[in-house]
DNA sequence: TTGCATTTATGACAATCATCATGTATAGTC
DNA sequence: GACTATACATGATGATTGTCATAAATGCAA
C-alpha cells in the first residue's frame, strides 16, 4: 500500500498533534507508540516510516507545539497591558488546569525534559528562549526580560502546583491568588 | 534468613531515602525496584516484605520527604526576613538545580504526581498544604498565605525552567533573576 | 534451648512496549 | 502503461520490569 503525498503530510501532522496532546496529558512515558498510531487510524508498525524512533517523535512534537505557543504569544494584538491581562486569565484558568492536553507544555513536561535525550532538551530549550522573548515584549521595555522570566516562572509554578493538589478548593485558590497577584502587579505599575 | 528489628527499620528507611532521591533525579518511572534494592544492598525480591507495591513505596517515600521538607522550613530560626533571604539563596542555587536528588520535591515531581494513583496524589497534596502553611509564617502575617502561594509558585516554576534549559548561561540567568526579584520583593517591603 | 514467625535470596512469570523484518499494494514518474 | 519507490499491515522479537512462589536461614519469644 501507499498513500498520496498530501495524505502522508496530513498523517504526519495528525501524529504530531496526537502525540503532543498525549504527552501533555500522560507524560512522555505515559503514551505508547501503538496508542498514537491507533488514534491516527494507522497501524502500529507504520510509525517507523514517519519517525526513526519515539525519541524522534518526542523532539518533533515538542518542537511543533512550542513554536505554535510562541507564535500565538507574539500575535498578541492591541494594548500590551490588556493583552497581558487576557493572557493571565487564560493561562491560569481552571480549564487550562483541567485540560492539560490543550495547555502550555511547560507545566506538563518541563520537569521531564531534563531526563530526556539531548535532541528533546535542545528543542525544549529553544522553546523556552523563544517564549521568553515573546513575553518580554509584553512585559516592559526596560526590564522586559527580567520581568518575563519572573512572570513565566510564576505562571508555570502555579500551574504545576495547582495540578498536583487534590483538594479542588486549594487548587482553585492557588490559581486565583496568583492570577490576582499578576494582575495587580502589571495593572498598577503605571497608573 | 532474617534480620533484627533494628536492621529491618534501618533497611526500610534506607529504601525510602534511596527511592526518594532516585525519584527526584530520574522521575517515578525512571527508577526500578531492582535498582533501589540493589543500592540498599538487598535482593530484588525482598522488596515486597517492605512494601506492597511500587506505588506504595512511591507514596511513602514522598510522604517522608515532604514531611522533612516542611519541618525544615518550620525550623527556621531568628529574624523572618533573614530566614526568607537564606531560604531563597538556597532554593535558587545552581547546586539545587544541578543536584535535584537533594532538592525540593516539587520541581522534580509535582508535574508527574497528577498522573500517579490516588494515594500518591493525596500524600503530595498534603505536602503542598503543609509547606504553604510553613512558608506563610515567614512571608507576612496579614497576607501571609497569598504571599506564600505566589512565592512558592515562582520558586518552583523558576527551578523547573532552569532545569529544562540546556544553555547554562540562560539557566543561570533564570535562577539569578528570580532570586534577585524575590530578594527585593521581601527586602524592601518594610524598610 | 526449641519452635515459630518472618526476612531474605533465587529464580521465574507475565505483561508491557519499542523496534524491526517481511510481504504487498499503490502513488508518482518516465 | 510499466517500473520503482514507499506507505502500510501483520506479526514477531527482545528488552525491560513489576510481581510473586518457593525455600532457606535466623531473630525472637516461650
Amino acid at each position: 500500500m501507499k498513500t498520496s503525498k498530501a495524505t502522508v503530510e496530513a498523517n504526519r501532522e495528525e501524529i504530531l498533534r496526537i502525540a503532543s496532546e498525549g504527552f501533555r496529558k500522560h507524560g512522555f512515558d505515559g503514551v505508547r507508540v501503538a496508542d498514537i498510531m491507533q488514534a491516527a487510524g494507522l497501524s502500529h508498525g507504520a510509525f517507523y516510516t514517519y519517525f526513526t524512533s519515539k525519541d524522534d517523535l518526542t523532539a518533533q512534537a515538542c518542537d511543533a507545539s512550542l513554536k505554535r505557543q510562541a507564535e500565538r504569544l507574539k500575535a498578541a494584538t492591541g494594548d500590551r497591558r490588556a493583552a497581558l491581562a487576557a493572557y493571565f486569565e487564560r493561562y491560569l484558568s481552571t480549564k487550562m488546569r483541567d485540560v492539560p492536553e490543550h495547555a502550555c507544555l511547560f507545566p506538563s513536561l518541563a520537569a521531564d525534559v531534563a531526563r530526556q535525550p539531548k535532541p528533546v532538551r535542545t528543542v525544549f530549550s529553544n522553546g523556552v528562549g523563544d517564549y521568553l522573548e515573546a513575553l518580554s515584549v509584553l512585559t516592559d521595555e526596560g526590564e522586559g526580560r527580567a520581568q518575563a522570566i519572573v512572570t513565566l516562572s510564576t505562571l508555570v509554578g502555579a500551574m504545576v502546583l495547582a495540578r498536583a493538589v487534590e483538594d479542588e478548593a486549594v487548587s482553585d485558590e492557588i490559581i486565583a491568588t496568583v492570577r490576582s497577584a499578576l494582575h495587580s502587579k502589571y495593572g498598577e505599575e503605571r497608573n
